[in-house]
RNA sequence: GCCCAGGUGGCGAAAUUGGUAGACGCAAGGGACUUAAAAUCCCUCGGUGGUAACACCGUGCCGGUUCAAGUCCGGCCCUGGGCACCA
């Protein structure tokens, strides 16, 4: 296709963004240039960005985002691929429902309206989007196949229901979310939050946690940092799984990774919810009271961990399953019902929360493994938490880790009283949410026939979007109506669930969706062409959670015949968060008043360092609140829409791409904005300039062999900076060096005032390639650019600027010279120069000379055409 | 508390496999152009000493390996992300 001039006649002297913006986006709507379909003769590109919560408005960290997964989209494009870059909204979630609270607008209303909103700020900032895939998760039309899927997982075994905590506000009489509790209390109401147990849907992640665990090995193109975190989260360890048998209770099971340490049990330890701790507490009011205590503690990990750890006794002993001595049960407070089987068994010589625990409450002390090394290493000031030998164990005494393991798992398996066992820190997947503004979970309870799923000729089961709130109650909650229903299997009344998906559930097979537009199920056969996503790109906060769902969904959706694929996505890409400054003054109360870097004057010094900060309103000082994530909370957001109108698209992409690499944070900047804006205007101006010079005269072709030494140089340096960029877009997506590379050659060509025919050929070399290096980061300058070089056809039909070889090479090379490490002077040398060579140029050299005279010369390392390093003594 | 990152000039950063620390940009200072301003262009710009050549110091802190360490190893400090119901 032939791409029409935007401009006949001249080209305009200033660069005027809006007005080439325009043109561009409409050119590309019309022609729908970013739709795509599956096309078997091109090498398909899916390229994935992390679908936004439609929160109302863009914020830096969705631009920064988005404009990376755009960058790569276009360089791909440029590399003559099907690239398919779709979006998408994670359309449900509490937000909406606060928002709901707040401003009495349903949440479905406000919803949508922020998405239209949303959608039009994506398309200001020119994103290659296929439009036509776009998903809202909060359509039946989407979630409809979730709910099929969850009754087929449920059929197939892969779904059940069992109790769960949940922090619970008494006052509001709802649950809360763990966001919701601040310090204890929630939010809304300031009551103290409980633990509370309730019925909830699970889904066996932990049946999948081995291959979760090994495929990591074969994700190569996924960061380091993601695949260690998701390992962690896994967590396999190899144990021993024992049953100690209860004085007048059923025998209670624990699982342990040190059964060498057996020996050393000096007590066991339940959760407050165990069933014997909550036998034992029937009759014991004090006890009672403490597990009660125990229920007022927070949910998270976060909270178990640092709290106090506190205990008390039940009165019941349990037999230890080799010495056949009594050892005293506990309950504790930092001992988790829904981790493992709820109980452990305590060795306060060998773990260090156990000693702590047991030199708190006096329970004895035993140390049953020494170091291996044989030095004297006793247990009186801390745990002896290392792999030893052991002792004061009977007939394992001398064994070591390996030995103990091995024997104790054989006893224990003959016995029948315990089994070799893997063990996994990953819990399954707790999908029920106690809220409205979700997708409703597709299940049935008959009081006759138990919990049915929602049979598939009546999904979806349909959200009621024209609700109001009345208080925090989930409207479908309240509504004792809705529930109302008859069960699939006896036709008997019955109730539906009004639990709803937790929304990982969605965003777990969005990617899977955007392949099959309209597909009637999840996906249809067209997956299979585009999947898996080549590129996916998001940021690092989601990297165990979302991730782990994400990759745990394909391989479900492999299972059930969908994919033929075993990961989801080859290639991954976390981006930093966006920072900026903060500024606040303190209020009477003792809280801080947060201004916007917009409202505030800095004061500098000569150096250019800021001394102070004050109001721009009332002149007075503010504080400096140091650098932080951009939010609502610390004031600190730069809205992207005004630098939009003021900048346009194109410097607003630059700057994001140009502070800093995708994978760090990015301090933003208006000045450094600033600086964008005036490259852009540079280069603009560079190009006019080349084509004011070359009115009425054709460009020649370069001629290689009719180059003199600076069209020769200005060449090299061209050749050089396509072969670092493309290497930097293609392998390191380290776009900011790339940017700076394009930036530092045009400062060589801006300097080039050769107009020669050669000197023309070589400048109008020179910016075809610019153009087209630049264009993924900054596409409508540059495609406006392009045809202002004159060229007919596309630049995408035109491709990626090639590196010559031939012009990279050099005849000289620049050597750096070494006395002892330190750097004396700098040589130029024949390209390929020995050792024996370079030294005698380099000895040559006063400076050189000078602080080799009166030693001896005891080595010399060349490394060729770089450095050498004359080691004298 | 646990897991994972990061820490380099006044600032954002660069240095890709152990080989010139500070590319590129911002800010600042000086100059040119202009009636003036804006815009643009040119110069300086890690610290200390020195007219200069140059010397010494310098990549969070302490120690180590090496001819050579921002980069590798051991130990710390600080900041950020995550910890299963925020998304």
């Amino acid at each position: 296709m032939t791409a029409q001039p935007l401009y006949f006649g001249a080209m305009q002297d200033t660069y005027n963004p809006r007005a080439i913006e325009e043109a561009i986006q409409q050119r590309w709507e019309e022609e729908q240039t970013y739709q795509v379909t599956e096309d078997p003769d091109k090498e398909k590109y899916y390229c994935l960005s992390m679908l936004p919560y439609p929160s109302g408005a863009l914020h830096m960290g969705h631009v920064r985002n988005y404009t990376i997964g755009d960058v790569i989209s276009r360089f791909q494009r440029l590399q003559g691929k099907n690239v398919m870059q779709p979006m998408g909204w994670d359309a449900f979630g509490l937000p909406a429902e606060n928002a709901a609270i707040k401003h009495k607008v349903p949440p479905a209303e406000w919803t949508y309206k922020n998405i239209e909103q949303m959608q039009s700020q994506l398309k200001r900032l020119g994103f290659a989007y296929d439009w036509s895939r776009e998903v809202a998760t909060c359509r039946p039309d989407y979630y409809r196949w979730e709910q099929l899927m969850f009754t087929e997982l449920f059929k197939r075994g892969l779904v059940y229901r069992k109790n769960a905590v949940v922090n619970w506000d008494p006052v509001d009489q709802t649950v809360l979310a763990n966001e919701q509790v601040v310090d204890g209390r929630g939010w809304r109401s300031g009551a103290l939050v409980e633990r509370r147990e309730i019925p909830q849907w699970f889904i066996k992640i932990t049946a999948y946690a081995e291959e979760l665990l090994t495929k990591l090995d074969e994700l190569d193109d996924w960061p380091d940092a993601v695949k260690t975190m998701q390992r962690n989260w896994i967590g396999r360890s190899e144990g021993l799984e024992i049953q100690f048998n209860v004085d007048g209770h059923e025998a209670m099971t624990v699982f342990t990774t040190r059964p060498d340490t057996l020996m050393g049990v000096t007590y066991v330890a339940v959760a407050a919810e165990h069933p014997l701790a909550q036998a034992a507490a029937e009759n014991n009011p004090e006890l009672a009271a403490f597990i009660e205590e125990c229920t007022q503690n927070g949910v998270t990990e976060a909270a178990m961990e640092t709290m106090e750890k506190r205990g008390m006794a039940l009165g019941i002993n349990a037999t230890h399953p080799i010495s056949g001595e009594p050892v005293p049960v506990w309950v504790a407070n930092f001992v988790l019902m829904n981790y493992g089987t709820g109980a452990v068994m305590a060795v306060p010589g060998h773990d260090q929360r156990d000693w702590e625990f047991a030199t708190k409450y006096q329970l004895p002390i035993r140390q049953v493994v020494k170091p291996a090394d044989g030095s004297d290493l006793g247990i009186d000031e801390e745990a002896f938490t290392e792999r030893g030998i052991l002792i004061n164990s009977g007939e394992f005494d001398g064994m070591d880790f390996s030995q103990a393991f091995e024997a104790l798992v054989s006893r224990f398996e003959a016995q029948q009283q315990g089994q070799r066992r893997v063990n996994y820190r990953l819990r399954d997947w707790g999908v029920s949410r106690q809220r409205y503004w979700g997708c409703p979970i597709p299940m049935i309870n008959c009081p006759k026939c138990g919990p049915v799923p929602v049979p598939a000729d009546q999904l979806p089961v349909v959200l009621p979007e024209d609700v109001s709130f009345m208080g925090v109650q989930s409207p479908i909650k309240a509504d004792p109506e809705w529930r109302k229903t008859t069960c699939p299997q006896c036709q008997g009344p019955a109730e539906r669930e009004t639990d709803t998906f937790d929304t990982f559930v969605e965003s777990s097979w969005y990617s899977a969706r955007y392949t099959s537009p309209g597909a009637d199920g999840m996906v249809d056969e067209r997956a299979n062409y585009w999947l898996p996503v080549d590129q996916y790109v998001g940021g690092i906060e989601h990297a165990v959670m979302h991730l782990l769902y994400f990759r745990f969904w394909h391989k479900l959706m492999r299972d059930l015949g969908m994919v033929d694929s075993d990961e989801p996505a080859t290639r991954l890409l976390c981006q930093g968060m966006v920072v900026a400054d903060t500024y606040y003054r303190m209020d009477d109360d003792g809280g801080r008043t947060w201004y916007n870097p917009a409202e505030v004057d800095l004061q500098l010094d000569s150096h250019g360092k800021i001394t102070g900060a004050t109001l721009i309103s009332d002149g007075q000082p503010v504080a400096l609140g140091g650098v932080e994530k951009m939010s609502k909370s610390k004031n600190n957001g730069v809205d992207p829409r005004s630098l939009v109108d003021k900048y346009g698209a194109d410097t607003v992409r630059l700057f994001s791409m140009f502070a800093a690499p995708p994978d760090q944070s990015l301090e933003w900047s208006d000045a450094g904005v600033e600086g964008s804006w005036r490259f852009l205007r540079r280069l603009w101006a560079g190009v006019h300039k080349h084509s004011v010079a070359a009115t009425n005269q054709t460009v020649a072709a370069v001629d290689t062999s009719a180059l003199n030494d600076a069209q020769k140089t200005l060449r090299r340096q061209l050749h050089e900076t396509i072969n670092k960029v493309s290497d930097d877009m293609a392998r390191r997506y380290t776009f900011n060096t790339a940017i700076a590379a394009v930036m530092e050659f045009i400062n060589h060509l801006s300097r080039f005032d050769d107009n020669s025919p050669q000197g023309l050929a070589v400048q109008r070399e020179s910016w075809s390639a610019i153009v087209r290096l630049l264009a993924p980061v900054v596409p409508h300058i540059c495609e406006t650019l392009w045809q202002q070089l004159g060229y007919t056809e596309s630049m995408e039909a035109s491709g990626w600027p090639q590196v010559d070889e031939s012009a990279l090479k050099r005849d000289d090379a620049l050597i750096v010279v070494q006395v002892n490490g330190k750097v004396r002077c700098r040589i130029s040398v024949p390209a390929g120069s020995d050792e024996s060579a370079v030294q005698t140029l380099a000895l040559a050299q006063e400076n050189v000379s000078r602080h080799v005279e009166g030693k001896t010369v005891r080595k010399v390392i060349l490394v060729p055409d770089k450095l050498l390093n004359i080691v004298v003594g």
